[in-house]
DNA sequence: GCTGATAATGTTACCGCTATCAAATTTGCT
DNA sequence: AGCAAATTTGATAGCGGTAACATTATCAGC
C-alpha cells in the first residue's frame, strides 16, 4: 500500500462513498498578473449600484470613424463596405478592409441595432438549464441562428411562470429579434407586454390549442396515450403512470390526459393507485416505482412520463433483483442516450428535440425575413420498443 | 392482442429496437391564426440580405418621451425614476412609475447601453452545449448574473478555437460586459481583440500557466493525478487511462500528464497498450474498455478521464457478465448523477461545476463594479470511492 | 430676510451607427 | 458631344437613451 498524503473523509450528502482529497484554495491568491489592466476604471465604487462595465472609457477601441480616417474615406463608407460591400468601388472597399484590419476595428452591433432599429438577437428559455433535455432543443436553435448571424440570449425559468415573465420583460428590454418559450402557458402581462411588443414568439414543449403566435412542438397528450395503447398492446393490464408536478406543469397534465385517454381506448379501469406525480430525479424514479408497486402489487407496467424516472427505476429494479420486463415493465418518455444502454434496454418515446430548435429557429428566421406566416409545426414522435416492456 | 393501428418499422441506426408510430404531420398545416399579425412590415424581401426584425416600425412601443409627456415630466425625471428613484421626489416618482405602467413600457437597454457605454450582457462560450457537464457551470453563471440584473449570451463552439475566435469577435460586437470561456487555449488573433477590446474574462476549465485574465477552475492534472494515486492505493498495478482527443483538448492532454505523473509516483511503468483515446459517447467508453481488455488483458482498473465513457464501460461490462470490480475496476472523471445509481456505483472524481460557474460570475460581477484583481480561483476537486473500484 | 447648501428637475450634447437624401462621378446611348 | 440614368460617395439627422451640467425650489441658520 502506497501512502496518499490525503485525508479520508466520509461524505455527507452523498451517503456509501468516501472523499478523498480536496485541492481547495479558493480565493488565496489574487494574482496580479503582468497584463497592463488598462482602462478598470475603478468608478469611485459607489455603492454597487450602477453594474456594467465602462467601455472604451478613454480612447479605447476603434469606431468607425477612426477607420474611415485611416481609408480616407467618410464614415458611411465604412459602414457600406461592412454592409453591402456590393455597392463600392472594389478599390474603396479594399482600401476600408485594410483599415480595418489594420486598426482591429470590431463593430458595435449595439448602436447598429439601435440606429437601424433591428436586432440580431434572439432570446430563449427553457424550464431547466441543468435538464439536459433541452440541450438539444438549444443546440438546435443556436446552430440555425448562428449561421445567420443572429445570437442565442439564454435564460431558465424554474418552471415559475412568474420567472417567466421577468425574464420576457427582461429580454423584450434588450430587444431581441424574437423568443423561443418551451412552455405554453404564460402569464397575462406576459402575453400583454409580447403582443404589444409585436415580437415574433415561438412556442415549443407542447402543441397549445390557442398558441400566442408560432409553435413547433409535438404533442405530449398524444405521445402518452401512443406509449399507453403500445403498453396495452403489449398485454399489459395493469399499467401505471408516474409523472412529473401536474399543477405546475402543463405538459405533465397533457401527458397525463394522453394515458388516461390511452386507457380508455385499451377498455383498461382507471386507478388512482396507479398514478404518481414525483420530482425529477433517478432517485425520485426508484422510489416512485417502489411505492407503487407497495400500493398495487398486480401492476405489470410502469410509464414514466417525465425525466430520467425510467432510468432511475431501472437501476432499482436491479439493486433489487427485480426482472425488468418479467416482474415489472418500464417505458420512459424521452429517448436519452442511456436508454440504450442500460440492461435491459429501456422503451420509450423518440422527440424531435433537436428537430424542434432547428425549426423554430427556422420559423422565427422566416418571419424576420418578411415571412408572415404563424406556422404550428407538429413534429410528431416515434414509440421505440426495446426489451423494457 | 388490441389492434394498433401503428405501423411497425425496424430501426436503421438504432439496433435492436422497433420503432412505432410516428405523428409526422411536418410543415403541414401552416394555419393563419386570427391574431392581428400588426407590424410585419414585409419589407419586400431583398434577397434575405438584411437579418433582423424591424422593431416600432411603425409607432409601436412607448419611448421614454412619451411616458415623460404622459407623466407631466421630463425625459430624463423618467430615466430617473427608473434608475435612481431615491433622487426623486415620492410624488413624481409615483406619477412617473404609473405613466410606466399604464402605459406598458418597456425600457430600451440597447439605448441604454449604447448611451452609458454600459453592457449587461455576458458571453459565455461552451465546447458543446449538449454536453450536460456544461450545464452545470452555465446555470452557476446564469444564476449569479440574472440576480445582478445581467444576462447570459450563450453558443458553444464545438471545442473548435477558430470558431471560438469567431464567436468571441461577434460577443465584442455585441459589447458584451465580459466573457466566460470554457478553454484556457485561444488563437493569437482571438487574444489581441481580447486585449484591444478591455473586456474582462474568465477562463475555466483548466489552471492555465499564463491567463489571459481571470481563471476559476480546477487542475486537471492534478485530479488525473489524484485518481491514478488512488487506484494504486487500493492495490491495482496495471491502471489503463481513456481519454477523449489530446491532440485538440487542453484538458484531456492535461489529464494525460496527470495519469502518468500518478503512474510515476506509484512507481509503475507506463505502458502504450494502456492508453487509448477516444470519441465521446457510451458506446465509445464501452468500446475503449473491450478494445483496452483485448489488447491488454492483465489491465486491473481502467480511469476513464472524460465524457461519460466510464458508464458506457460499466453497461458493457454488464452486459458482458464481467464483474465489476473484480474481473475489471471502472473510474470516472465527473460525477455524474447517475454514477451513484448503477450497480455497482461508480468511483469517479467531482468537479465543482456550479461553484465555476457561480465563482466566474462573482469574479466577473466584481470586476464590472469597479475591481481590478484578476483572480486565479482553484476550487479544487474530490475524490469519490464508491463501488467500482 | 439673506446666504449657502441641498434636493428636485430640466437642458443639452452626445453614444456609434444607419437611413435618407443630396452630390459627385461614371456610364450609356443617340 | 450632350444629357439622362446609374453608380459611387458624402453630409446630415436621428435611433432612445444617459451624463454632465444648469436651473430652480426648499430649507437651515444666523
Amino acid at each position: 500500500m502506497i501512502p496518499l498524503p490525503f485525508l479520508l473523509v466520509d461524505g455527507a450528502d452523498r451517503p456509501r462513498c468516501k472523499r478523498v482529497f480536496c485541492g481547495e484554495k479558493q480565493w488565496a491568491s489574487h494574482i496580479m498578473r503582468a497584463m497592463a489592466s488598462k482602462q478598470r476604471a475603478r468608478q469611485a465604487a459607489k455603492a454597487g449600484a450602477q453594474v456594467g462595465a465602462r467601455v472604451r472609457s478613454s480612447g479605447q477601441g476603434a469606431r468607425m470613424r477612426d477607420v474611415a480616417q485611416a481609408a480616407g474615406v467618410s464614415l458611411m463608407t465604412v459602414s457600406r463596405a461592412l454592409r453591402e460591400p456590393h455597392k463600392l468601388s472594389e478599390e474603396t472597399r479594399k482600401a476600408v478592409m485594410d483599415a480595418v484590419h489594420q486598426i482591429g476595428y470590431v463593430p458595435n452591433s449595439i448602436a447598429a441595432n439601435l440606429a437601424s432599429n433591428r436586432s440580431n438577437v434572439v432570446g430563449q428559455i427553457v424550464p431547466s438549464i441543468q435538464n439536459s433535455l433541452y440541450a438539444d432543443t438549444l443546440k438546435g436553435t443556436a446552430d440555425v441562428l448562428r449561421k445567420a448571424g443572429l445570437h442565442l440570449l439564454l435564460a431558465d425559468s424554474g418552471s415559475s411562470l412568474q420567472e417567466e415573465e421577468a425574464l420576457i420583460g427582461a429580454f423584450l428590454a434588450q430587444r431581441v429579434a424574437g423568443l423561443i418559450l418551451h412552455n405554453t402557458d404564460h402569464t397575462p402581462k406576459a402575453l400583454q407586454m409580447i403582443e404589444r411588443s409585436g415580437v415574433p414568439v415561438i412556442e415549443t414543449g407542447d402543441l397549445p390549442r390557442h398558441p400566442v403566435d408560432m409553435v413547433v412542438s409535438y404533442a405530449n397528450a398524444e405521445a402518452a396515450k401512443a406509449m399507453t395503447l403500445h403498453l396495452g398492446a403489449r398485454g399489459y393490464k395493469r399499467i401505471g403512470f408516474v409523472s412529473l408536478d401536474t399543477r405546475l406543469n402543463r405538459r405533465a397534465r397533457e401527458r397525463l390526459r394522453g394515458y388516461q385517454a390511452g386507457l380508455k381506448a385499451l377498455g383498461l379501469r382507471p386507478d388512482p393507485a396507479l398514478v404518481m406525480e414525483v420530482a425529477p430525479g433517478l432517485t425520485s424514479g426508484a422510489h416512485a416505482m417502489v411505492d407503487m408497486i407497495t400500493r398495487a402489487p398486480d401492476v405489470d407496467a410502469i410509464f414514466f412520463a417525465g425525466d430520467v424516472l425510467a432510468v432511475g427505476a431501472l437501476f432499482e429494479a436491479q439493486r433489487r433483483g427485480w426482472k425488468v420486463p418479467d416482474r415489472i415493465a418500464l417505458a420512459g418518455f424521452d429517448d436519452l442516450d442511456i436508454h440504450q444502454h442500460t440492461v435491459p434496454k429501456l422503451t420509450c418515446l423518440r422527440l424531435p428535440r433537436l428537430e424542434i430548435g432547428r425549426r423554430s429557429a427556422e420559423a422565427l428566421l422566416a418571419r424576420l425575413r418578411g415571412g408572415d406566416e404563424a406556422p404550428r409545426v407538429d413534429l410528431g414522435f416515434e414509440v421505440i420498443q426495446r426489451e423494457s416492456t
